[in-house]
RNA sequence: GGCCUGAUAGUGAAGUUUGGCAUCAUGAUGCGUUCGGGACGCAUUGAGCGUGGGUUCAAAUCCCACUCAGGCCA
């Protein structure tokens, strides 16, 4: 056997990835650094590099909610990073939930701080010690303030990149209302919000009321956005909380209502994080690499030259001129004119970066005024005449979405399972894993139950969706109060 | 909270059993030939073996502590 043969079966067994999806574990590592999105290596556990790559896709989530704040009456604004230990200590079911994991600033050079301050692990706090100052009458209900902002939150392990970081990018609202039920039907606004966003990104989800022991601190009610990963876990990608006046009375935020009455404000506050980029990567992904929902792609289109030696006359010129040409119509597009690489290695390269299509302009496609377009989704190739482009491009962007809207869907009814006894769970937990229907009494020894014996524990009930329980709880074997749902979690 | 496994050029690995010149692939750089699915040749370049200590004439290799990464159990 020649050299040549031998380097050639190599490379028709190459693989882009060294790791398949099905082992998603190492996959998501692979992904995150060589399509640069995560760089983990920094000084810092959980303390992470997000690179262009990533922080442009937290860019396009930005503006999309930007957009949906400001249509919703939300504005942006900015607060303190350091929060005084008092002020977290002032709600006491917050400060027991946080505690925990806050990182403390103590010293300024070598002389210790009379009082400490958080790093914030979220920004209640201080952001309703202002609302106290600002809310004064009911002409200034509803406030809704949101801040894009970093978060510190020391978990001491398992912290996973995107996953589970020390810190993290965020999205916290605020607002604030006059009755309980107005601040309802904010949380309400807060889930179309999300789920606009959500489906956007294509994602397949559930939305449940989080059990009162799993609720946020301080909170009256937390509805979460739960979305599965390929190993069968799921992942919390967004929460929104009732805070009652939980907060308004030990932070003194009181207007003065219609009715002569001084009265507390009813408040919420929803969030989502740089998590839901860890969410899109993991459920669109394949064997290739990521793949990434046209709306979001850093880079949307890139477009590859095919050069032969003798007839390579006018084809980077050509490639050039498309480019312009589709930045024209608004679209992230990137020549990829490098001559040190061939065109297999370029279809790979991003394929690997996800982008959603790639457009190949060789001599062929210079002779007929086409070009090649090729689908990341799919993998699909098509002939598309140049007069016919601009229609094509977006009418197969949200062809994609569609398709990817649809397998996230369907990774998501798979994942679906059942179980009437803690011994079904620990079955379904121990070999495939999944989100497993079950009837449940309420009770928090059965839920302690779940968690400790199948490492996985109970996400709640669905929001918006009515159940009836069709038989005893699955630990205790008495009364099954509601239909909850488990699983394991990241 | 407990347990297990690992850490060696930018990346991925071999070397550790039996201490003795740090090896391979890939990448990067340069030149040339190439380009419709990760091309090839030649040359160049790159780590002192996670960190800190210890044993030894000699440590990637043995011992101790720590840090980090991944997994498992509760």
């Amino acid at each position: 056997m020649t050299i040549k043969n031998s380097s050639k079966e190599l490379r028709r067994n190459f693989m882009p990835l060294d790791n398949p999806r099905s082992n998603f574990s190492k996959w998501y590592d692979e992904v995150l650094l060589r399509a640069s999105i995560v760089d983990v290596r920094t000084p810092t556990k959980g303390a992470n590099v997000l690179m262009p790559n990533g922080y442009e896709i937290w860019e396009a989530i930005k503006n999309f909610m930007n957009k949906k704040f400001k249509e919703t009456g939300h504005k942006n604004a900015y607060f303190p990073l350091l929060i005084p230990e008092e002020f977290l200590q002032r709600e006491s079911a917050h400060f027991e939930g946080f505690i925990p994991e806050v990182a403390w600033v103590t010293h300024v050079g070598n002389t210790k701080l009379p009082q400490k301050f958080a790093l914030r692990p979220t920004s209640e706090t201080i952001m309703y010690h202002m609302y106290a100052q600002w809310i004064h009458s009911h002409a200034d209900l509803p406030l809704k303030y949101n801040q894009w902002c970093n978060i510190i939150r020391w978990d001491t392990k398992e912290t996973r990149p995107l996953l589970r970081d020390r810190e993290f990018f965020w999205s916290e609202a605020h607002t604030a209302h006059s009755t309980y039920e107005e601040a309802a039907k904010q949380v309400e606004q807060s889930m179309e919000i999300y789920q606009s966003l959500f489906d956007a990104l294509c994602l397949s989800y559930l939305t449940f009321q989080r059990p009162d022991h799993d609720k946020f601190a301080g909170a009256e009610y937390t509805i979460a956005y739960d979305a599965p990963l390929p190993n069968g876990k799921v992942l919390q990608i967004g929460t929104t909380h009732h805070l009652g006046n939980n907060f308004a009375k030990p932070f003194d935020v009181k207007f003065l209502d219609t009715d002569g009455e001084t009265k507390f404000v009813f408040q919420t506050s929803y969030g989502i994080s740089t998590r839901l980029i860890a969410s899109i990567l993991s459920i669109h992904g394949d064997d290739q690499g990521l793949i990434l929902p046209p709306k979001f792609a850093p880079t949307q289109i890139v477009i590859v030259p095919i050069i032969f030696k003798k007839k390579s006359e006018g084809i980077l010129e050509a490639c050039q001129e498309l480019e312009d040409e589709l930045v024209e119509l608004g679209y992230r597009v990137f020549a990829d004119l490098r001559e040190q690489y061939t065109s297999g290695w370029k279809f790979s390269e991003w394929e690997m970066h996800g982008v959603p299509l790639r457009l190949e302009i060789g001599p062929r496609d210079l002779k007929n005024n086409s070009v090649l377009a090729a689908r990341r989704d799919t993998l699909e190739k098509e002939n598309v005449a140049r007069g016919e482009l601009g229609d094509f491009i977006s009418d197969v962007f949200d062809k994609m979405a569609i398709y990817l809207k649809k397998r996230a869907d369907a990774a998501l009814a798979s994942l679906m399972r059942n179980a009437r006894t803690l011994a079904e769970l620990k079955e379904i937990m121990r070999n495939n894993r999944g989100i497993v229907k079950s009837n449940w009494c309420e009770d928090v020894e059965c839920a302690k139950k779940v968690k400790d014996e199948t490492s996985s524990s109970i996400l709640g009930t669905r929001q918006g969706v009515i159940e009836t329980p069709d038989g005893p709880c699955l630990v205790c074997g008495n009364e099954g109060k509601v239909v909850a749902y488990i699983a394991s979690s990241y």
